[in-house]
DNA sequence: TATTGGATCGCC
DNA sequence: GCGATCCAATAG
C-alpha cells in the first residue's frame, strides 16, 4: 500500500474532503495494529464557515490546525469523546477534514474490546467510536500521517464517483446550510 | 469569575 | 430524552 504524501494535503480542503473517501486510515499502537476504510468526511473551513474551531483566531486546543496539511488535529468534544481530524492547506491557514466514519479492516478484535462492544455496526460509525476503535487520543495531536508514525492514512482503490454523496454537516449549530460532509453511499 | 453550549455516545 | 463533564466564548 502506498502512503498519501503531505502534497496531497495541501489541495484545497473540499478536495481533499472527497479524495479521502476509500483511503485507509491505519493505527499501530502499543504493538496492535488497527485499520479500516474512510466512508465519511466532513470539511471545516477558515473562511465563511462559523462551526471550524478555526474561525475565530488561534487557542490552545486548535493550534495545531494551523500547521501544514498532513498533521492529525485531535481535540476532547463534550468533555468525553476524541475526534480525529487531518490537517489541509498550507502553514497559518486553519482548515481540516474531520473524519466521521470507517469500516474495519484489521484489528477488528480489539477494536472491539476498545469499543467495549461485540457489534460490528456499531462499532466504528461515528467519530467519537472512530477514535475509541483506533486508540486515538490526545497523544496524536500534531502527528504526521504522511510518515513513519502510530497514526498513517494510505491510498485506497479508486471509487465510481456516482457513489460519492453530498449534504449539509452533522451535529453543529451554525454553518448548518454548507454541503461539506462527504459519503459512500449504501448499497441497497 | 461564572455560565453556557459544543464537530458525541450510550443508556433511560 | 438525558447525563457525562472538558474547553473556550460570552456575559444568554
Amino acid at each position: 500500500m502506498k502512503i498519501i504524501p503531505q502534497i496531497f494535503y495541501q489541495t484545497p480542503t473540499l478536495h481533499v474532503t472527497r479524495q479521502l473517501l476509500g483511503a485507509i486510515i491505519e493505527t499501530t499502537i502499543d504493538g496492535q495494529k488497527t485499520s479500516g476504510i474512510i466512508v465519511e468526511t466532513e470539511a471545516y473551513l477558515s473562511e465563511n464557515d462559523p462551526a471550524c474551531h478555526a474561525g475565530r483566531g488561534m487557542t490552545k486546543r486548535n493550534a495545531v490546525m494551523f500547521n501544514e496539511g498532513g498533521a492529525a488535529y485531535i481535540y476532547l468534544i463534550y468533555g468525553l469523546h476524541y475526534c480525529f481530524n487531518v490537517v489541509t492547506e498550507t502553514k497559518g491557514i486553519g482548515c481540516a477534514v474531520l473524519v466521521r466514519a470507517i469500516e474495519p479492516l484489521q484489528g477488528i478484535e480489539i477494536m472491539r474490546q476498545r469499543r467495549k462492544t461485540s457489534g460490528l455496526a456499531n462499532l466504528t460509525n461515528g467519530p467519537g467510536k472512530v477514535c475509541q476503535a483506533l486508540g486515538i487520543n490526545l497523544r496524536h495531536n500534531g502527528a504526521a500521517l504522511y510518515g513513519r508514525s502510530p497514526v498513517t492514512i494510505y491510498q485506497g482503490n479508486k471509487l465510481d464517483s456516482a457513489k460519492i454523496e453530498c449534504d449539509s454537516r452533522i451535529g453543529i449549530s451554525q454553518g448548518k446550510e454548507l454541503p461539506y460532509r462527504y459519503f459512500i453511499k449504501i448499497e441497497n
